[in-house]
DNA sequence: ACTATATCGGACCAAATCGGTCCTGTAAAT
DNA sequence: ATTTACAGGACCGATTTGGTCCGATATAGT
C-alpha cells in the first residue's frame, strides 16, 4: 500500500505536538505519556510504547520517576523526517537491493541495483529536505506551496527558505 | 519497513527489461510471461499475475492466444515510476490523511494534516521525476550522481539531462 | 474443426507483519 | 514508604503479503 505504519504516523504527531510546545527560547519542555495520550487522542499504551522507543533511540530524552516524562533531544529544526522515519521503522530501504551489496539473489545478473539505488536516493533526499521544524510551520502558510509542484530549479528545499 | 512491495518490485523490474529490449524505433515488443519469468528468474505465476493487474491498469497491451503476450502501451520517457507504484500498489498516500478531506477521525482537532500532506507531496514528486527511461539508463553513469548528494541549487531531475 | 498456446479473473492458503494490550521491573520525587 | 512514570519485552488477534492454482476464453497454426 506503500504507506507508513501508523506507530511512524503516532510517532511523528507525537514529536510535532512536543516541538510545537517547546518554549521560545527553545527549551525542551518535559511531558509524561499520559498527557500526551490525552492531546492526540490514541490509547495510553500505545503513545507509551511510541515514546520509548523514541527515547531508546535517542531523539527523545526520557526522564523517570514522578513528574518524570520525555523532552525533545534534538532541535526541531535538524531533525529531519527521514530521521524519524529511520527510528520509528528502520532505514528507508524501498527495496531489499536498495542498500548496499549482498543481501539479493539475483544482484549478479540483475541490472536493477543502480535504479533502485536511484529510487530510494531520491525518495531518501526527499525525506531529509523536511524537518520537524518544518512540519509545524506547515499548517498555513503551505497552502501555496502545496498548489503548486515543486520545479526542479527552484529550492527543493521547504521550510528554511 | 517502509518498503514497496515485492509486486511492485518484481513489477518494475518486469517493466524495464522490456522496456529496454524495446527496438531503436521505440516500437514495442512482445514478450510473453515465461519468457519473462525466465529472464528475471522469478515463478512464472507470480510474473503472470503481475502482468495481468499491469495490463488490466493499461500501462500493458495484452495479446491473447498462441503468440501472445504482452507489450509495453506507452512511451519509456513517460512512465514515471510514481505511476508504476500507483498502478501497482495503489496511490501514493504516506498515511491516512494525506489524501483529500474525510476519512480520518481526529481531522477537526488535528494539527497534522498539512504537514502530512506536504510529505506525501513531496516523496510523490520525487518518484514523478524518475521515468521507466531513466531506469534503464540508470545502470552506468548513474553512480556519479548517486555518490554525491542532489543539492538543492543542482537540478533534482535525474536522467534527461 | 482441432489443438496448442497464452492471457483473464479470481479463489485460495501459509507466512509475515502490524496494531495494540499487558505485565514485571526500576528510577525518581514527595 | 508510597506514588508516579518510564523500561523492556512478551503476547495475540487481525490484516496484509507472497505465492500457487484453476477453469474459462481468445488466438494462431494445421
Ligand atoms: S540486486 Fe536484487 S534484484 Fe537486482
Ligand atoms: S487528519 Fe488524520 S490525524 Fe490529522
Amino acid at each position: 500500500m506503500f504507506r507508513l505504519s501508523k506507530i511512524t504516523d503516532y510517532g511523528i504527531v507525537l514529536l510535532s505536538h512536543m516541538a510545537g510546545s517547546d518554549d521560545r527560547a527553545g527549551d525542551h519542555v518535559i511531558h509524561n505519556a499520559r498527557e500526551l495520550a490525552d492531546h492526540v487522542d490514541l490509547p495510553l499504551p500505545v503513545v507509551s510504547k511510541i515514546l520509548k522507543s523514541l527515547a531508546r533511540e535517542g531523539v527523545l530524552e526520557s526522564h523517570r520517576g514522578a513528574r518524570g516524562g520525555y523532552s525533545l533531544k534534538t532541535n526541531a529544526e535538524r531533525l529531519t523526517v527521514a530521521q524519524m522515519i529511520t527510528v520509528l521503522e528502520g532505514p528507508v530501504a524501498m527495496t531489499e537491493c536498495a542498500d548496499s551489496a549482498g543481501q539479493c539473489l539475483h544482484e549478479e545478473s540483475c541490472a536493477m541495483r543502480s535504479p533502485w539505488q536511484l529510487i530510494n536516493h531520491v525518495v531518501k533526499n526527499a525525506l531529509e529536505e523536511i524537518s520537524l521544524a518544518d512540519l509545524i510551520r506547515a499548517t498555513d502558510p503551505l497552502a501555496a506551496i502545496l498548489s503548486s509542484p515543486i520545479q526542479p530549479d527552484q529550492p527543493a528545499r521547504l521550510g528554511d527558505g
